[in-house]
DNA sequence: TTTTGATATATAAATATTTATATAAAGGAA
DNA sequence: TTCCTTTATATAAATATTTATATATCAAAA
């Protein structure tokens, strides 16, 4: 699926995987990331595959940058994926929950710092989603013609803005069901 | 992590494969999930580890069933996990956000269909947790001594609805954006 | 002057996960 | 009687992802 990602971004224009890592880590690793390994070993593999080209940029003072376009193969892949509904709802992974699960043997303090610990985490990611990442869309979408797509960015951004504040939430009410333990 | 969700089984009782396939599927697949491929080479490998020991239970009219059984060197590593904070949010997947991210290019239409369906899934998920989740978990908890253990189920239930409920309303709000731009 | 941070790419090795296939027997449905 | 479903385990192959390491240069900070 980061095949996706990375064409979805070539799609706009041409990148390198220094380029595309630091666009994906100040925009879609709320909902998608990735290492640098991962991004430079499937950018790799789309040359081969015919999905992109590459050249070398000779840079002066910076080291030499490889940057990938995106071809006509590329996009038609890319326009195939985003044409094709999703029909499932996604599993989800969530190391919290499945501790949790299986907590029931620890002692309720051990428990209550966990779910403390997570919910300040979780307040500080609802915070970044309200004031910084809203920042960089709003600015995005002033300075481009992109009204659709940066509306389309404010639509994931709010994702995770709503995410958080369930999270929170359900945090402090478990909070409250372990803390009635100890009575 | 999956071997913390299997020891964390056997830490309650003895499970064949087969049986730990089906409790995730009924128990912890809202938030972990595995196929059987998996479970079964993650077995062996914890067997090798010495965290988890085997045998063959013969059967009548059934095949042979493998038995695992924890050890007390996987029982000490299940505690020292669970002991152990998490002290990080762990980044998630989503291929919706992810298409949607990239959906600008696509006709609204195709769009709307997209969104659309995935409202009745997560409607048709959130509906599962209010009735058929919540009476599994009911259930255990009448049938069983274990009160805090269930009361630990029903709050990674009460997560699952939570979610779901944020996700139908964010879908909503989301469909509502791009019916605006028809106008 | 030495160290740190940012810019940049690349690959090896390990781990995790999915997809696909094989085998086998019982019981019920068509 | 034939087909489908459930019970049960096992492994090969492919794909996806993480962890670790190596290399190189410039600029700014300590």
């Amino acid at each position: 699926m980061l095949k996706y990602a990375l064409l979805g971004f070539l799609n706009y224009q041409s990148h390198s995987g220094y380029d595309l890592k630091q666009l994906m880590d100040v925009s879609t690793s709320n909902f998608w990331h990735a290492k640098q390994s991962q991004i430079y070993t499937t950018l790799k593999k789309l040359e081969l595959d015919g999905l992109v080209t590459s050249h070398i940029q000779p840079q002066e003072s910076r080291p030499n940058r490889r940057v990938y376009e995106i071809t006509a193969v590329g996009q038609a892949d890319l326009r195939e994926w985003l044409a094709q509904p999703l029909m499932i709802i996604e599993p989800r992974k969530e190391t919290l929950l499945l501790k949790l699960f299986f907590s029931a043997q620890l002692n309720p303090q051990a428990i209550l710092t966990e779910l403390r610990l997570q919910r300040n985490l979780h307040q500080a990611e609802l915070e970044k989603y309200q004031t910084t990442t809203k920042d960089v869309i709003r600015q995005f979408a002033a300075s481009t013609d992109m009204a659709d797509d940066a509306q389309l960015w404010e639509a994931t951004r709010h994702f995770g803005e709503l995410y958080e504040e369930m999270y929170v939430r359900w945090l402090d009410e478990t909070i409250e069901v372990v803390k009635g333990w100890e009575a």
